[in-house]
DNA sequence: CTGAATGTTCAGTATTGACTGAACATTCAG
DNA sequence: CTGAATGTTCAGTCAATACTGAACATTCAG
């Protein structure tokens, strides 16, 4: 059993580096790998800390914070004591709406920015306004990207 | 000229703090800020310690770090010892390009992740096969909006 | 009721990494 | 040559935070 995972385990372990680099836990981030692949696809808390070697401690927190990112669910059975995690279906959909929540952000940042900047000359404002322009294209069209794929997928599960 | 300033400068901090949720040094998101809105658009080393309240080294990291992202340059003007940092041309672009790299790396990640895979029914691979023509599509679609956008603002400036 | 199984909370540890200040080049003016 | 101006490198400090292990609930089986 512990042999013939430990490619896979790596890859996990790798999956976990890239989240990090985004900001994330590296434990969330094994966590979202290992859902990736595990067979079955529900996995309880213990057989997080088996697979992942980190402490429940650990999984407690890391799990709450992907399932607030809407990474994530939690499963119950009835008549069975623990809980179960798996990947929502529309987990990367949602990853990116996050993302373009950010989009958001930045633009009315720059929209704030442009108001302080109200009484200074047209060309010192040109590039916060290029700056705003951009993220609020971005803003407009990602959306539509996700639709489309969204869209390109329905009929296949 | 500090009075005046300084709902600007709570601006360029805050955007400091954007960029660093996104995993970059506060540093470097402020000298990107101020960059953004300072006048003149380009700023000496010494401008920006002085602007910014930083240390020299901490400058001259950051902004190296910037330079190697893509973010801005470093100008020299003849007769004049000072460097003098600024804002590419086409920062946002550039920014989101290297955005498409990170697709790039994931897909090519899930791609590893699915030839481990290979033995697996086709059902246990499902979960990565998604993830992976996820990121293959965003792959493929961003850098057409990016695109657009820079055909969008070519008669501009 | 007792104790095992599950899960959360919290204090303490350890690591990472951003930032400062000083020492070290380099270039140029006088 | 001397020294001021500019910039880089590096060692050390400090803060943030991910993670562990223990203590603490809660639930249920026997």
């Amino acid at each position: 059993m512990n042999d013939p995972n430990q490619p896979i385990m790596r890859w996990v372990d790798e999956f976990g580096l890239y989240f990090e680099e985004s900001g994330l836990p590296r434990t969330a981030g094994r966590i979202l790998g290992w859902l990736l692949v595990a067979n079955p696809p529900e996995q309880s808390a213990s057989d997080l800390t088996e697979a992942l070697k980190v402490s429940k401690s650990n999984i407690s927190a890391s799990a709450r914070m992907l399932q607030q990112f809407g990474l994530i669910e939690r499963v119950s059975r009835p008549g069975d004591r623990k809980d179960y995690y798996r990947m929502r279906s529309d987990v990367w959909a949602n990853a990116f709406l996050n993302k373009v929540g950010q989009f958001t952000r930045m633009r009315s940042l720059a929209d704030r920015g442009l108001k302080l900047l109200d009484a200074a000359p047209d060309e010192d404002k040109a590039r916060l306004n290029e700056f705003r322009e951009f993220y609020a294209f971005f803003e407009k069209e990602v959306p539509k990207l996700i639709e489309m794929w969204i869209r390109r997928n329905e009929g296949q599960s």
